[in-house]
DNA sequence: TATTGTTATACTCTATAACTATA
DNA sequence: TATAGTTATAGAGTATAACAATA
């Protein structure tokens, strides 16, 4: 075969908005975990990194501040999170999922899963092991690209998995 | 490797949120061209099926009618496509992308395209391969997903392709 | 009565700019 | 002065419900 990349732009250009809304349906259309596609993702962030500040989580999911403080603001209001003032520092936050939080994570991720992996079914093993060789490939690129440049100044970021 | 159809669930997951967010942001910060990705879809759409009616466009973007009749209201602003009233049935709209329109997409197009073919620069053969292998893998399966259930009643549907 | 589209309304997502509180 | 967050403001994306016009 031997794709150039301009043939990987252009598939992934054409296909990751049909993947993007396919996700994002299944989510809206939960009746018992309605989430966004951000708030999912600001969740799945917390139940790794309970404590975070705002900032951790802003710069994990890619949004500024403002966004995440007012994402944060609706994930609080529906008792989902708790956000605490940092008695070391009272400027930093420190956001923890409630016991609600956990567990309406849990079901829409094995929700979503479930629904992934029925619509994935009809693949054949070869092209499973494609698409995740492909999505472990483009991973590392598409994670904060604009790191890639920066002075690397800001603290710990101990953590960059997932 | 034999991937199971949960790892592709789990991968997609996690992978395609940050694809989109890689090409949302690209398309925002486009000095010359900024369109949002539905802006930019349906532009490409337009380019494909010139006189499309309002229904048209939003089944194939996956949009609801009001929503697509609100970025059409956009477009149009931005004299990037024309919306006139059918003769033959007044009650449909048909859409055209004006000369403008046709430029700024291909604009788009071209900056989006490189920037992704930079971005992927440094896979391999093998790895470009697999992305573009799964992407097409994938493609069928994400196109509008609830059509498979219904009695194909809507009219021509003659295109159906990219 | 059914279809096409728009308007009204209401959220979420998203950003920039201006501000507050703390260090 | 610098940092962490919030508030203010604005626009796009998204949906449902109600409506208008046409068939």
């Amino acid at each position: 075969m031997s794709a150039t990349p301009e043939e990987v732009a252009r598939e992934t250009l054409e296909v990751v908005p049909l993947a993007m809304r396919v996700i994002r349906g299944h989510m809206r259309s939960q009746r018992t975990a309605e989430l966004s596609v951000p708030q999912f993702r600001t969740l799945s962030f917390l139940e790794r990194r309970p404590g975070a500040s705002l900032t951790d989580v802003a710069e994990f999911i890619g949004l500024t501040l403002p966004t995440m403080s007012k994402l944060v603001d609706g994930l609080v209001a529906r008792k989902l999170a708790t956000r605490a003032f940092d008695p070391a520092d009272r400027r930093c936050v420190i956001l923890e999922l409630t016991a609600r939080g956990h567990s309406l994570l849990e079901t829409a991720r094995a929700s979503t899963h479930d629904y992934l992996a029925e619509l994935f079914a009809t693949l054949v093993p070869a092209e499973r092991d494609q698409v995740v060789a492909a999505f472990r490939a483009l991973r590392p690129l598409l994670t904060s690209p604009d790191e890639t440049h920066r002075p690397a100044s800001r603290r710990d970021n101990v953590y960059s998995g997932n």
